[in-house]
DNA sequence: TGTACATCAGTGAACGCGCGTTCACTGATGTAC
DNA sequence: TGTACATCAGTGAACGCGCGTTCACTGATGTAC
């Protein structure tokens, strides 16, 4: 049942993709291997013909995961502040929802990545510095510090509403977290229209 | 080998304070019932006369952990804001380090609890809008719906920039993220002498 | 206050279960001639 | 281009392990008389 390396390679990059997926909706210990690979219809046996272990699962879909993050980032750095502050919106609303597919690693696995070895870390460091990076790019450039500590406080503040808005059992709160840090992060400044002249 | 209805008691409380303290340094699922109980100089077996479940105690936990931070909260609220800054400042450098028994359960189990049953998500809910309270009333009164807010985004900010400087694998990357949360949110406010009269 | 007995906190072996991982096997792919 | 053979992706049973939980047992505590 030998596979050719065209399929291999996409064999591995779903499992990948899988992984990130599984790992964001129920948490790295509450995914194995063995669930992970039926989702990609595969045996749990093959899983290590494309990895020496779980470990460098998590890794690696950390790293993938981050890609993915980064390229909507461009992307949306690309179409300027509007489009970055929509992206922040996003993140800050319908991320907190049910599909965890596309929701934000930090929020949906904060504290076992805190846990996680090196390598993940590493990967993750990786894709907070490059979001850091762009926010930063809105606001004096990437190069320049004050924008740079600006933007590790608005992500941090994202995070961190994200994550509690998960966490309490009260919609009303969760909403509330929300929408507080939309407004203070995310809201498109409004011209004062108020004084005349 | 019963034991008295005090010393039952102590025991369970004291298994009670250990879970917690295993669960912020571990995690949930990195937290046996077995180790708790050894931990408390017990063998597992005995678990059961205290507990039905693993979930009992965790639920458990998180109740203790929270009337814990909100006596602490309590006791720098009635120092005024000054007291109340402190703890925070703490929080945001401190808090961090190594000693995992005294820091944020929002923190350091994040995203696990939002994967926790009803019971816990409700104890920490308590906890969370207590110290949202306690913020709020430093500034206009824990009844004002605009001190409330605010003191949501303040905490979120700082558990989220907790939750990142954890994550993240450089030691640098992290000072600053905390630094930068403990400017915003923590700094005891400078009285501007640069300009005279 | 003293005695007899029920209670139950704690022990440690055992339970079933799902985990990550290994392995012998299959058969299509890729390669050497 | 065709044939023979090595490779290796994927299968599914099996491994050891630690988990949460149960249970028969022990013996001090608490209670009833």
């Amino acid at each position: 049942m030998k596979k050719s390396k065209v399929e291999t390679a996409e064999t591995r990059k779903r499992i990948i993709e899988i992984a990130g997926q599984e790992f964001r909706r129920n948490g790295i210990h509450g995914t194995s291997v063995s669930e992970i690979m039926a989702t990609a219809g595969l045996t749990h046996g093959g899983f290590y013909r494309h990895f020496d272990s779980k470990e460098q699962l998590i890794a690696e879909a950390c790293a993938e995961s981050m890609d993915t993050l980064a390229d909507k980032v461009d992307a949306a750095s690309e179409g300027g502040e509007k489009q970055v502050l929509k992206m922040l919106r996003e993140f800050l609303s319908l991320d907190f929802h049910d599909d965890h597919t596309d929701s934000c690693s930090f929020v949906t696995m904060g504290s076992e990545l805190a846990r996680a070895d090196t390598e993940a870390r590493r990967a993750v460091t990786v894709g907070f510095r490059h979001w850091v990076d762009a926010i930063a790019t809105l606001d004096g450039g990437s190069g320049n510090a004050t924008a740079r500590a600006e933007a590790m406080f608005k992500l941090s503040a994202m995070i961190g509403a994200a994550t509690m808005a998960r966490i309490v059992d009260d919609k009303k709160l969760s909403d509330q977290l929300l929408r507080e840090a939309r407004k203070r992060l995310a809201d498109v400044p409004k011209r004062k229209n108020t004084a005349k002249t």
